[in-house]
DNA sequence: ATAGGATGTCGAAGCGCTTCGACAGCGAGT
DNA sequence: ACTCGCTGTCGAAGCGCTTCGACATCCTAT
């Protein structure tokens, strides 16, 4: 393993000239810097991490912390992550994956033990066990997602109030009156998931401007969940002809079943998706939808968190404005 | 931030005292221990990563190399990564999220500095330009995937060889003669991704074993790839009447279009998936299928990798028997 | 009674890097 | 000619931990 005092050695130089050489916290002459630089890939030199961070003290290194359930969103997981990682990677930074197992211990751990500089969290509960400790801490942390109470702490997500009413505005702009909502799974709504619930209020208030008619009914994925989900709300509200939705694996068992019943989209009932690009797009119908930017938000949280350690940046709460796409799946109310 | 010396301190022992309560490596009187560790439990002590991978050499890391790329069984690099971050973590390791991005660069950095112990390495190809590397260094690594050469390599994966011939074992076995293959999308097999071909070796011998004629057909996700797809199929080989498919952006798209069509499942035609349980059992139709058994690998990998840590344990390639589990979409071949 | 082996604890030497203060050398201003 | 202030480089201290050898105690076997 190659060292810093074999590099400096091998140059000619002092180790703490590398050193700056590296860091370029200090002015080097050009034909210093050109002769370390030749010594150090000569050499293959890497800075040991460990060292750097003990004397350091910054590990270069972010959390990201992951949720540990994978009932909802995984690709938006998976993309936020991998987003977070090449852009943290820009910034000369690597990142730890934490799952939500270890709760709080883990904030604990990883600030006490200096292992990671700063972190994001994902999956914020409205009313987070975390929080507490990471307001208390100075170690830099982003969320994404919105808890109930943001003060003193910085946060990235797509508007889901706006989200919400962009779509019951949508489909009331197409004359549609009664509207039904295909949520995510009720555990998700029980562990008051902020994202949900906000959803949930930008679609109610705007159907109350409307003077639309709302059915808000959870949802477990798949088939058979979504026959039964379906089949009540027809029964509470036959004339519905609007739906909204708001959880991946609903979405193809819905356009099944509404085929199947001989109910044709977009010209007898309309559908507005709230979900990840490719999946309306691939869907069997392309869906009219609000995308959810997993990229963005991962990259946002990232140039935020990198503001913090600079300490330029400033705790705030930053609302990504969503963008309702028409496709093939909704069209004028049927009358 | 409290440190090593501070406990000792407060404990009223020499810090290597309190460095040897913590590590185990040697015999400390049980009052001693106990004195020290009331002294880290009042402090909140939490040992410096940085100075600890300084002095011991060990980082107490894993690196983790995902695709970048999105375009396949992100559910399933998902719920690996989940699995190797849960069980590092049971053996008191952390885990380093790398993209593919950076490509061999990424190893060496990781090797050349000391960032990680360790590492495992997903979605490798055939002939991958890290392996040389990772042959090369004694920094101990899993793959999970096979290579074309696995010599000196330790490596983890589903039999998918012997998944392929479970999948046209069961439908030969229940009279089907003619059966389509729906793969992954035309890149994934350009880029020699093992698992793909390896499916398809095991098809291919159990089909020339069993006299079935077997038509293999790459496919992009999603319904309309798949409609044309299927044309095509039913174009060339009419008397078709099973069907495996690997791709899980294909499986839905299939069923709604084979229901369109007026072939029933599994009356007139039997499907059989290679894909996450959960996907065979949301699916429109039950699914016959062959689990991936994510959670499996990503465990296994690491078990490997704690092996090789302690210098027990060889390489060798692990390969997970598939199970085939009999749904409701395949039955006897119709006549 | 005494050597010899456990057993438990300590001091000190680093691990490889960053960073601070010191200082040599040089051109510019008087 | 002399001082002043740069610029570029160096030496040394120290980050917080692990680990090795040394050593003091105590118990057991002779």
């Amino acid at each position: 393993m190659v060292t810093l005092a074999e590099v400096a050695q091998h140059a000619g130089v002092s180790a703490s000239t590398v050193s700056y050489v590296l860091s370029g916290k200090r002015s080097i002459s050009t034909t210093t810097r050109q002769r370390v630089e030749q010594s150090i890939r000569e050499l293959g030199y890497h800075p040991n991490a460990g060292a750097r961070a003990l004397a350091s003290s910054r590990s270069n290194i972010i959390a990201l912390m992951i949720p540990l359930r994978t009932d909802m969103y995984v690709p938006v997981m998976m993309e936020i992550a991998i987003a977070v990682a090449t852009t943290a990677r820009t910034h000369g930074y690597d990142v730890l994956l934490l799952t939500g197992e270890e709760g709080p211990d883990a904030v604990r751990r990883v600030t006490g033990s200096g292992l990671a500089d700063a972190m994001i969290l994902m999956d914020v509960q409205l009313d987070d066990e975390r929080l507490p400790l990471l307001r208390h801490t100075d170690q830099p942390s982003v969320l994404i997602g919105l808890p109930a109470d943001t003060s003193g702490l910085t946060c990235v997500d797509l508007d889901f109030t706006a989200t919400g009413a962009l779509c019951v505005e949508h489909l009331a702009s197409l004359g549609h009156r009664d509207i039904a909502v295909i949520g995510e799974a009720p555990a998700v709504y029980e562990r008051h998931t902020g994202f949900a619930e906000r959803t949930l209020d930008g679609l109610r208030s705007r159907a109350r401007e409307t003077g639309v008619r709302l059915l808000h009914r959870p949802c477990e994925g798949g088939y058979d969940a979504m026959a039964v989900t379906l089949a009540r709300i027809l029964d509470e509200r036959p004339g519905t002809t609007g739906f909204v939705v708001q959880n991946e694996s609903a979405v193809e068992p819905l356009l099944a079943l509404l085929r199947q019943q001989g109910r044709a989209v977009p010209e007898d009932v309309s559908v507005v998706a709230i979900c990840p690009e490719q999946v309306a797009v691939q869907a069997s119908v392309r869906l009219t939808s609000v995308a959810i930017p997993a990229q963005e938000m991962g990259r946002h949280a990232v140039e935020r968190l990198m503001a913090k350690l600079d300490s330029r940046g400033t705790d705030e709460v930053v609302l990504i404005e969503p963008e309702l796409t028409v496709r093939a799946s909704t069209g004028p109310a049927a009358h």
